[in-house]
DNA sequence: GGCTGCGGGCAAA
DNA sequence: TTTGCCCGCAGCC
């Protein structure tokens, strides 16, 4: 069973994995003696232990949209995943990328969601419901016990992530605040024009200064919609882009791309972005700004840096790559079907490999492969992905030796995306590495490698052995997605971006 | 308006 | 009995 190999390998990594209980049972461990760092990706047949005073763990919140489902127990909170909502046909933004929205919770909301158009090609929009669970939606449980919040998630996702929460408030909270003031130089301008115009005062968009078709406008108006000047959700005052953002680049980079950025743990896959950030360690930008004092505690050895870099995009293979593959499988985009596959609209390379590198087989990602003792992962965990790589020879794999040795690689990282750590709060200390990695000092591009590397078990890798990497897996997962925002922003507009670690 | 939690109710396995 | 799912309601933001 499934669950049972990817608990034998959270177990290793995360404390709610090391205790042995389940959600359903009537007596939870007592008086947990570590917690687990909030995960705000769950995916995976997982468990982890929170503590009671965390708030996101209070909340139940989820990057994933999960919907309240009524079990008929007033002590354990069940949620159902909802999918992701993408474009019905699959179009590919200006970067390549593609429309991953998170579904609305509320039954309501979502068809009125489901209604709305594509905001790059008007196409409808598609709900990509959640199987990952034996054919139904992945669930998650909460359950509250004593000072601890237990979770356990039941099924693997078989979807693209969709947009997390805070990214969708942020877009959300942003686009009002556009609108607000958008609204209100109009009004001036309207007093003013009608001195001495026939113009109407309805407010017409077509009035204004807009210079993108009103239709446009009116879909990529709505709140529901990425737009420009999408904010990065971790960053609650990084007011300083929306500001630049105007509305006559709303179907700029479109807003899209953009939003997508937000996370590099979900979307920095893209084909461009990887690489780029391929390019930028190549050219020695360190990986581990925010995770290292000073770019000299990187290793030096050439595989590390590699792996490094190809870790990044792993985080892309575990997120985003599959979203990719899974839209192509979604709409027949594989490349055997005679069109155009992704991986071949642009000649990325090697790390267009990695980017384009799918998994074929959704029901167990090579994640949830049994994770061998702790000294010896990193190498086991080579090996045996690139053996299940090497199950499915990918078109793109057959370019080039070096390109399946990246897919090995990134997959066999990618597993460790979700792998849990076990966290001790009283040895971490997340909120100087995250102000650290949001010094805007450390802003360099290449950081967001971080993110992967956090993400991985610190056990698979002796090098890892500096102190502070010690924490948490998705509290990194959360923050340095969030330094994703801001470089991607940056390296994509290379304007300065201020911001504060508050919500760290 | 949307999110969230709660709970009644129904259907299928 | 369990599980999934629909629906409505209320509180909150």
């Amino acid at each position: 069973m499934p669950a049972d190999t990817t608990q034998d390998a959270d177990s290793v990594l995360s404390y709610g994995m090391k205790l042995t209980w389940d959600i359903n049972d009537p007596q939870m461990p007592q008086e947990p003696a570590h917690f687990d760092h909030f995960r705000e990706w769950p995916d995976g047949y997982v468990r982890f232990i929170y503590s009671s005073q965390e708030k996101k763990a209070q909340r139940h919140l989820s990057g994933w949209a999960m919907r309240n489902t009524n079990n008929h127990n007033g002590h354990i909170l069940k949620k159902s995943c909802l999918g992701v909502v993408v474009c019905a046909q699959a179009c590919a933004l200006q970067d390549g990328s593609h429309l991953q929205l998170r579904p609305a919770i509320c039954d309501k909301a979502r068809l009125k969601q489901q209604k709305k158009a594509c905001p790059n090609c008007h196409s409808a929009l598609e709900l990509v419901p959640c199987r990952g669970h034996s054919g139904y939606p992945v669930t998650n449980f909460w359950r509250l016990d004593g000072n601890a919040i237990f979770f356990q998630a039941k099924g693997v996702h078989d979807h693209p992530r969709p947009e997390s929460k805070s990214e969708t408030e942020a877009r959300r909270s942003a686009f009002k605040r556009q609108m607000v003031s958008f609204h209100q130089p109009q009004k001036r301008s309207s007093r003013e024009s009608q001195v001495g115009s026939t113009q109407d005062c309805s407010g017409n968009l077509n009035n204004m200064p807009v210079p993108e078709p009103p239709e446009l406008f009116d879909v990529t108006a709505d709140a529901s919609f990425p737009i420009t000047g999408q904010p990065c959700p971790s960053f609650p005052n990084s007011d300083v882009h929306r500001v630049t953002c105007d509305l006559t680049t709303f179907q700029g980079d479109v807003t899209l791309p953009f939003q997508k950025y937000s996370n590099p743990s979900i979307y920095l896959p893209r084909p461009p972005w990887n690489y780029e950030l391929a390019g930028l360690v190549g050219t020695g930008s360190s990986p581990y700004p925010t995770l290292y004092k000073d770019s000299s505690s990187i290793p030096d050895d050439t595989d590390w840096v590699h792996l490094n870099s190809l870790q990044y995009n792993v985080s892309s293979y575990g997120s985003y790559e599959r979203s990719l593959d899974f839209t192509a499988k979604y709409h027949g985009w594989k490349p055997a079907h005679g069109k155009p596959g992704l991986e071949e609209r642009v000649d990325y390379g090697q790390c267009q490999a990695v980017t384009t590198c799918p998994y074929y087989n959704p029901e167990r990602p090579c994640r949830y492969l049994p994770v061998p003792p702790a000294g010896t992962q990193a190498l086991q965990t080579v090996i045996t992905t690139t053996v299940a790589y090497q199950a499915y020879q990918h078109p793109a794999l057959k370019h080039s030796d070096s390109m399946q040795e990246v897919s090995s690689l990134s997959s066999c990282t990618c597993g460790s995306e979700n792998l849990p750590m076990p966290i001790y709060p009283q040895a971490l200390d997340p909120p100087d590495a995250v102000i650290q990695a949001a010094s805007p000092s450390e802003r360099a591009p290449g950081k967001l490698l971080g993110d992967c590397q956090v993400n991985r078990p610190t056990l698979a890798f002796p090098q890892e052995t500096d102190p502070s990497r010690t924490d948490g897996a998705d509290a990194w997962d959360v923050c340095l997605s969030g330094m994703g925002s801001v470089t991607g922003y940056l390296d994509r507009a290379g304007q300065p971006f201020n911001f504060d670690s508050e919500e760290f």
